[in-house]
DNA sequence: AAGGCGGGGTG
DNA sequence: CACCCAGCCTT
């Protein structure tokens, strides 16, 4: 173990951490919020989310009494929509089972959806200022240096490894512990980075195994990485007589889940046995883009069809795309507006 | 073009 | 437990 590890750490991040964001010294709420976001996301891009969806959903009343749709048009453009229904559906746990207060113990918090081990160890230190762990990307990426973790830090084995050691690294009185979660974290972003870790400034570098051997390049050992297949979705907009959108809502489950967009399918005629009253060969093509997500490729074509809207009553929503409130998907948004 | 990011769900 | 799922940004 390191001499003095959590001592050192909190001096150096007094110097050179992060003091500034805008969730710090929030209370949980915030923290937990800022927390979710982070999961998928890197702070910058976090950072106007964070600050829309405060001041649309002040309090977790708030959030809790919110609708869906509300919530995901804030979060439209983050990805991985799962999160913001979980939060969403969290809230109203909180308000229904714990007097609308989130809870203070690991337990209760991991119970809730959307927060696994890692996160309820953030919340509880940086939001309570309690003892918490935490086991982010960059704690994974400081610790596999310090004590060359070899292998793939996913895997059960290397993970027991990465808790214990963040566990005996974190102090036992909770103030300490809320400076040194914020530590690790600002220690791995700033310092202990993924590519060009500047070890230089690092203050354990006299400390860190992988930088004694000269292999801080070789951990975290990158996990291998599967081959994306690729698909072509046609993405059909119809479009009213007052040049009106008509906007559907995805499913809950799968890409874009609850998000809204025009009709999408794998050919124009596969979507137009979808409408049958219209006659989707008129369809008129407008341009196309790739999209990739983290398992497959997507080749988006995007065709436009002048329609009456009498002839399409009864589903979605009809909007002009500059006024369209509801969550759209960051591509499809590129496409209509291309 | 490839890599990184945390948690949920299923078998 | 192992494996699959999911969206964007940075490098």
């Amino acid at each position: 173990m390191i001499e003095n590890f959590s001592e050192r750490l909190a001096i150096w991040q007094n110097q050179y951490g992060r003091h500034e964001l805008p969730w710090q010294r929030q209370g949980a709420y915030a923290t937990w919020v800022s927390e979710i976001m982070l999961q998928q996301t890197q702070v910058q891009v976090v950072i106007p989310y964070f600050q829309k969806f405060m001041k649309a959903f002040p309090t977790i009343s708030d959030l809790a009494n919110a609708s869906l749709d509300s919530v995901l048009a804030h979060w439209a453009g983050l990805g991985y929509y799962s999160r913001a229904r979980n939060l969403h559906k969290a809230a109203k746990t909180i308000v229904s089972d714990h007097h609308c207060e989130i809870p203070k113990d690991l337990g209760l918090l991991i119970q809730l959806p959307g927060i696994g081990r890692s996160t309820a160890g953030a919340i509880l230190s940086l939001g309570f200022g309690l003892r918490g762990v935490i086991q982010d990307g960059n704690v994974r990426r400081v610790l596999s240096r310090l004590f060359c973790i070899h292998g793939d830090l996913s895997k059960a084995t290397a993970q027991k490894i990465l808790w214990e050691l963040a566990d005996q690294l974190t102090p036992n009185s909770g103030p300490a512990a809320r400076i040194h979660t914020q530590a690790m974290m600002d220690l791995g972003s700033l310092v202990c980075r993924r590519s060009k870790p500047s070890c230089r400034r690092c203050p354990f570098a006299d400390d860190c195994q992988a930088n004694q051997r000269g292999e801080v390049s070789l951990f975290p050992r990158p996990k291998r990485v599967k081959q994306r297949p690729d698909e072509t979705w046609v993405v059909l907009q119809l479009e009213n007589e007052r040049d009106e959108t008509l906007f559907l809502q995805r499913p809950l489950e799968g890409i874009w889940g609850g998000l809204y967009a025009p009709h999408i399918g794998s050919s124009l005629s596969k979507i137009g046995e979808q409408l049958k009253t219209v006659d989707v060969l008129e369809a008129e093509y407008q341009g196309e883009l790739t999209h990739a997500f983290s398992h497959l490729k997507v080749h988006l074509e995007h065709y436009k069809l002048k329609v009456h809207s009498q002839d399409i009553a009864g589903i979605g929503v009809w909007q002009p795309i500059g006024r369209f409130q509801k969550g759209v998907p960051a591509p499809i948004n590129t496409l209509l507006n291309g």
